[in-house]
DNA sequence: TCTGGGGTCCTAGGACCC
DNA sequence: TCTGGGGTCCTAGGACCC
């Protein structure tokens, strides 16, 4: 088993562009600017934390700091080519992440395992300039944690063998903090930290019982997994998603219905569309929309309804005047909104479906008005036809102020070699 | 002043049934 | 005052991941 993990790889994605930003601190921020969500290495070494709010990072000016806005249509691009070439070295690869696969190295005859996954590490470096790191290990869990210690260590030299000598595994599972370990998050670190359990090795060696009833389940297989059996197989055909989400935090706060209304029709256009492209529809709409969590100064509240939707659709207009209806029937006037967003649950593939005896003769006109309007946005880009009428300056619009150009994902932004 | 977005799975508790 | 036992299903919330 072996994991494949890009470095730093938003950040990353927007050097291979731009080589000025080579050697200094990058940051790469969250969606309306919010937040850290990518650090350069110089940026990690100037003690930035992820998550850490943008405007606290102007103290990093005069360390020459670049904040960059996030530009997804690049990044996915980019692991895109990346999980190409990874492709070409492996019978088998499930794609876990935008910056993460899961190799099958069966066939690699072990001696030669860690010379092969630098030749890999080389390959993509050259051909799409992303820098990545492999760790190579008999459980997911324990491939990940070797990836951790592939990255960390400069001898490693991007890559770490667990499975090469069975007596590393000791000194590899001291070395990893538990709240490294995969599947070990903040409140279970917490835990473990008033149990003295302090490394993965001590986790490894708890008694099922403690960690079962303070773990749980899942708990229990990361366990598992540390201990060196493999709990989670390699899936090179994930199914279709349960669920689909479009939200943003607002620029700015607003408190009137038609401005929470207007976003909430725009992100449930923008899920139909999502959901359409995977060949799926949805059984039930959420709208919400919550108030500014970081006001402690403000009341807080959550609107929103599940309403069902039957038979199961991908329509635009069902979804967009379902969301609204959830809006609507939950409103309450009193609050500040600054967040708001569509949920698309109980998501089918529509021929799954079984036939409603009852059910009024389909229609296919609203299905040639959806493939005619993604035909649109496909060839001239979003914005070029939706529904009803949008402000594109809005209050609730994100802020971004420094997006790079999709360099290649817009002809407009294809990059200029200079004579 | 300013704090992301999009997923999965599990669990506890309530509603309901006999 | 005393007031069963055992299922199933659904949902909200909480934990995790990147």
């Amino acid at each position: 088993m072996r994991w494949s993990t890009a470095e730093n790889f938003y950040a990353s994605c927007e050097r291979v562009f731009d080589p000025s930003l080579e050697r200094r601190p990058v940051v790469v921020l969250s969606g309306n600017d919010g937040c850290a969500i990518a650090r350069s290495a110089e940026a990690k070494a100037l003690g930035i934390e992820m998550g850490e709010p943008a405007f606290k990072l102007r103290r990093f000016e005069n360390d020459g700091l670049v904040l960059l806005s996030s530009n997804f249509p690049l990044y996915g691009d980019m692991s895109a080519r990346v999980m190409a070439v990874l492709a070409t070295f492996a019978p088998g690869i499930e794609v876990y992440s935008i910056d993460e696969a899961f190799l099958d190295v069966a066939g690699v005859p072990a001696a030669y395992l860690v010379s092969w996954a630098r030749c890999v590490r080389a390959t993509v470096r050259q051909w799409t300039g992303i820098p990545i790191s492999v760790g190579i290990g008999p459980t997911k869990t324990l491939a990940k944690l070797a990836n951790r210690l592939a990255k960390k260590s400069q001898k490693a030299n991007g890559a770490v063998d667990l499975t090469a000598d069975p007596a590393w595994l000791e000194p590899a599972l001291k070395r990893t903090p538990v709240g490294d370990v995969w599947g070990i998050g903040r409140q279970f670190a917490a835990k473990c930290g008033l149990a003295g359990i302090r490394s993965a090795w001590d986790l490894a060696q708890s008694p099922d019982g403690w960690i079962k009833k303070n773990l749980g389940a899942v708990g229990l297989r990361t366990v598992m997994e540390l201990r060196g059996f493999a709990v989670y197989e390699a899936d090179d055909f994930p199914g279709d998603r349960k669920s689909a989400c479009v939200s943003r935090t607002f620029g700015d706060a607003v408190d009137d219905l038609a401005s929470v209304k207007d976003a909430v029709a725009v992100f449930a256009e923008r899920c139909a569309a999502k959901i359409r492209k995977e060949g799926l529809a949805a059984g039930a709409v959420q709208a919400f929309a919550t108030t500014d969590r970081f006001r402690k100064d403000e009341p807080q509240a959550t609107i929103g309804l599940t309403l069902p939707l039957a038979p199961p659709t991908n329509a635009t207009p069902a979804i967009v005047s379902l969301a609204l209806r959830s809006i609507e029937r939950s409103w309450r006037p009193e609050f500040r909104w600054r967040k708001a967003g569509v949920l698309l649950l109980d998501l089918v593939r529509p021929e799954d479906i079984p036939a409603d005896l009852f059910a009024p003769p389909a229609s296919d006109r609203s299905e040639a008005l959806m493939q005619a309007v993604d035909g649109i946005v496909a060839r001239m880009g979003r914005g070029a036809i939706g529904f009803g009428h949008h402000d594109q300056n809005a209050t609730w619009r994100s802020r971004s102020a420094s997006r790079s150009p999709s360099w290649t994902t817009r002809w407009e932004d294809l990059p200029v070699a200079k004579a």
